[in-house]
RNA sequence: GGGCUUGUAACUCAGCGGUAGAGUAUCUGCCUUUUAAGCAGAGAGUCGACGGUUCAAAUCCGUCCAGGCUCACCA
């Protein structure tokens, strides 16, 4: 018998046993007075009173005694120590007392003392069990040193962390918390977004065709339609089709799909928040993104200074806003100004930069940036006036037809937002999209396609627009200090293990 | 995809050619104020998988599986 099914085979035992005892092991209903934290709070009243209290929890620690015993009881909100005498609960309390194991979940009937040693507990009347858990915790210990916790066998297996988040939340409350504040952070978008009369909408995941940026789409197939679907890359041509339909600021918060690499700052589905503001421009994008960035950082993790890998990062407002072409002059001494292809390919070349043949002065721009500049950009940027040839969304500007109205924000060397005085012409628009649709079939397999029931829409009309987008994990990962976006998804995507195989070969034996 | 690196008990780890180890957890006994409870004892492992070398492999070699770091690619 393998040592988990020995641990496994003995709480079975002990539930069996309860179940003979006539305990209910998974009862319906469960009573509680107060939170563990409410009684913590109302100590000394509950102490002089001497109030019957009713708490349920998950047992995290046991200290038997012969004929009395120590547990530790949390719930969501805080912990404490019970302290069962049999002479108290009588035999058969007691029992079921003895018939606990570390993770089940309990309720303790009671009254709150101080014990000898000075810890404020609660003295059961009566015990009961919630819900058994038949397969043993990891086991992590914590000792109070000096006032500080030290914690022992920590969970700590980045693997196991991931594959099992439920173990990792339970058992890791530093870890817990990331998610807190990654809640925390996008109800706080919404309050900013809200209170600005923004309306938060919901568009198909699930596209017939996909767009709104350069990516591989995953594919999926609707049986009833019998067609192939995209699982959405950005949520951008929806939304813009609800400005043409009328809502003047519309923001959708939700998952992007791309079929494409990972790494610490890649998942294939990401979440982000898109944003669109009918009479506006890339400019009142940029106020909007301080706005919500700096805000939330004050809001949710009280400062705009971050101390982040040995650098600080100021989130307060105003952000430093430079154009590509002056930024790439700043770092290389390169001056890309004129477009000049031979000129900026030369300068390519020099510095070993794969050409593709298909890219045009912009692209190349963009590698120039891409190469020397964005990983220099620690304190927040707004890196403005992209090239047009890699803005097929974009407007572009009055004076230079070369550059469009976009920016992207930069925080420490990385991407962190996208946005864009939107195109509303759809003249310009249909070329643009049938430039992309020829990169396409040069084998450009991220180029957009030709969305023929968007351009229709903007015929319409469509009002001058900004839209801006954010990436949600990273911003997570910049607030809460973590380096790899797996640590702020619940759930990051992992390989799965071939536990099948496993299994199979076990029972051959 | 390349380089480096990790995988041993439920957890954290040691062992790195000669009969599988420690602490915690678990079980048994003692124990009515403990708190990483204590004391005594016990059980628990296909040493990621499959091959190879060897008298002998957790240990050496190869392939594979799953992680991590990093570079490349990619928004």
């Amino acid at each position: 018998m393998s040592n988990d099914n020995q641990l496994i085979g003995l709480r079975k035992q002990k539930y069996k046993k309860l179940l003979a005892m006539n305990v209910q092991v998974y009862p319906n209903r469960v009573e509680r007075t107060m939170y563990i934290k409410e009684l913590i709070d109302q100590k000394d009243k509950l102490i002089e009173t001497n109030e019957t209290v009713k708490i349920t929890g998950r047992l995290k620690a046991m200290r038997r005694h012969g004929k009395i015993g120590f547990g530790n009881v949390e719930d969501e909100t805080a912990g404490i120590q019970i302290y069962v005498r049999k002479d108290v609960v009588g035999d058969e309390n007691y029992e079921i007392y003895k018939l606990y194991d570390l993770g089940d979940f309990v309720g303790i009937e009671g009254v709150a003392f101080v014990t000898e040693s000075g810890e404020f507990s609660i003295k059961a009347t009566k015990v009961a069990i919630l819900a058994k858990s038949l397969r043993p915790l990891p086991t992590v210990k914590e000792k109070i040193v000096d006032g500080k916790k030290v914690r022992y066998d920590e969970f700590s297996d980045i693997e196991l962390r991931y594959r099992k988040r439920y173990l990792d939340l339970l058992l890791n409350p530093q870890n817990k918390n990331i998610f807190i504040q990654r809640s925390k952070i996008i109800s706080n978008f919404r309050k900013i977004l809200d209170n600005d009369k923004f309306l938060e909408v919901e568009t198909p995941i699930l596209q017939p065709l996909y767009g709104g940026a350069n990516a591989r789409p995953f594919i999926t197939h609707h049986n009833t339609l019998n067609i192939d679907l995209y699982l959405r890359i950005a949520t951008e041509l929806y939304l813009k089709r609800l400005i043409i339909g009328g809502f003047e600021r519309v923001y959708e918060i939700g998952k992007n799909f791309r079929n494409e690499g990972m790494d610490k700052s890649h998942n294939p589905e990401f979440t982000a928040i898109e944003i669109y503001q009918a009479y506006a421009d890339y400019n009142d994008m940029m106020d909007l993104t301080e706005k919500l960035m700096s805000q939330t950082a004050i809001d949710v993790i009280g400062t705009d200074l971050i101390e982040f890998e040995e650098k600080k990062i100021n989130l307060k407002s105003p952000w430093r806003r430079a154009t590509m072409i002056d930024l790439i002059k700043e770092h290389t001494g390169f001056d890309a100004s004129d477009f000049d292809y031979e000129n900026i390919k030369n300068f390519c070349e020099s510095k070993g930069i794969e050409i593709d043949p298909n890219a045009g002065p912009g692209k190349l721009i963009t590698e120039i940036f891409e190469t020397f500049v964005e990983a220099k950009l620690i304190q927040p940027t707004f890196v403005t006036d992209f090239p047009k040839e890699v803005s097929p969304l974009a407007k572009t500007k009055p004076n230079d037809k070369k550059i469009v109205e976009r920016f992207e924000l930069y925080i420490n060397g990385s991407e962190f937002a996208n946005a864009f005085t939107e195109l509303n012409d759809p003249i310009d628009q249909r070329e643009r999209l049938e430039s992309q649709a020829k990169l396409r079939e040069l084998g450009d397999l991220e180029a957009n396609v030709v969305d023929e029931d968007f351009l229709e829409a903007m015929e319409y009309g469509m009002p001058p627009t900004g839209g801006l987008g954010i990436g949600i994990d990273r911003f997570v990962m910049l607030l809460t200090k973590n380096t790899s976006i797996k640590e702020v998804l619940l759930f990051p995507q992992m390989k799965p293990e071939e536990i099948s195989v496993k299994k199979k070969k076990k029972k051959k034996k």
